[in-house]
DNA sequence: GGCGGAAGGG
DNA sequence: CCCTTCCGCC
C-alpha cells in the first residue's frame, strides 16, 4: 500500500511534468508521505495535525480494529467509529469527540476533494490520493508571483 | 447513517 | 483555515 501510494504520487506528478519525487528518508514505520507532502498543511509555523494525516497514519500501521483499508483503491472502512473518534479526540485534545463530529469533519473533505463517500457502504470513504498529493505539493497551485521590488526613492 | 448550514474557536 | 459543536432534515 505504501509503495502504491508513492507510485500514484509519482504518476500524478509525472502527468504534471513535475518529476521531482523524493524518496522518503525515513523508515517504513508510520510515514506514508515524504516531508513535502505535509509541509503546506503545517504552514505557517507549527499547526495542528490534520484529520487525513491521522487516518493515513492509522491505516499505514494497520491499526487493528478501528479503521482498515477497503476493497477498492484508496477506500477505507471505519470498523469501530466511536473508537476512532476517541483516538482522534485524544490526538487533538478534544475529549468529547465522537463519530457524529468526526464524520462532519470528513464531510468537509468532500468539497476539498480529499475524500468522498462510497455510497451504500456503511462507514466507508475513499481517498483521492492524486488530488491529495497535488494539493499539498509545494507550488501547486503555484504561489502568487512575488511583489515587484518597491521603487525606493533616494532621500 | 449520512448530509450540509450555521456559529464559533484557536 | 481546519475543524468542533450543534442541529434539522432525509
Amino acid at each position: 500500500m505504501l509503495l502504491t501510494i508513492f507510485y500514484d504520487a509519482f504518476l500524478a506528478l509525472k502527468s504534471q511534468g513535475e518529476i521531482r519525487l523524493r524518496a522518503s528518508t525515513k523508515p517504513s514505520s508510520a510515514v506514508l508521505f515524504p516531508d513535502w507532502a505535509y509541509k503546506p498543511a503545517w504552514s505557517p509555523g507549527s499547526r495542528q495535525v490534520q484529520l487525513w494525516h491521522f487516518l493515513l497514519e492509522l491505516l499505514g500501521r494497520g491499526e487493528g480494529g478501528a479503521i482498515g483499508w477497503g476493497g477498492e483503491w484508496g477506500e477505507f472502512v471505519i470498523r469501530d467509529p466511536e473508537r476512532l473518534a476517541r483516538l482522534w479526540g485524544e490526538r487533538k485534545g478534544k475529549p468529547h469527540m465522537n463519530y457524529d463530529k468526526l464524520s462532519r469533519a470528513l464531510r468537509y473533505y468532500y468539497n476539498k476533494r480529499i475524500l468522498h463517500k462510497t455510497k451504500g457502504k456503511r462507514f466507508t470513504y475513499k481517498f483521492n490520493f492524486s488530488k491529495l498529493i497535488l494539493v499539498n505539493y509545494p507550488g501547486h497551485p503555484p504561489p502568487p508571483p512575488p511583489p515587484p521590488p518597491p521603487l525606493r526613492s533616494i532621500l
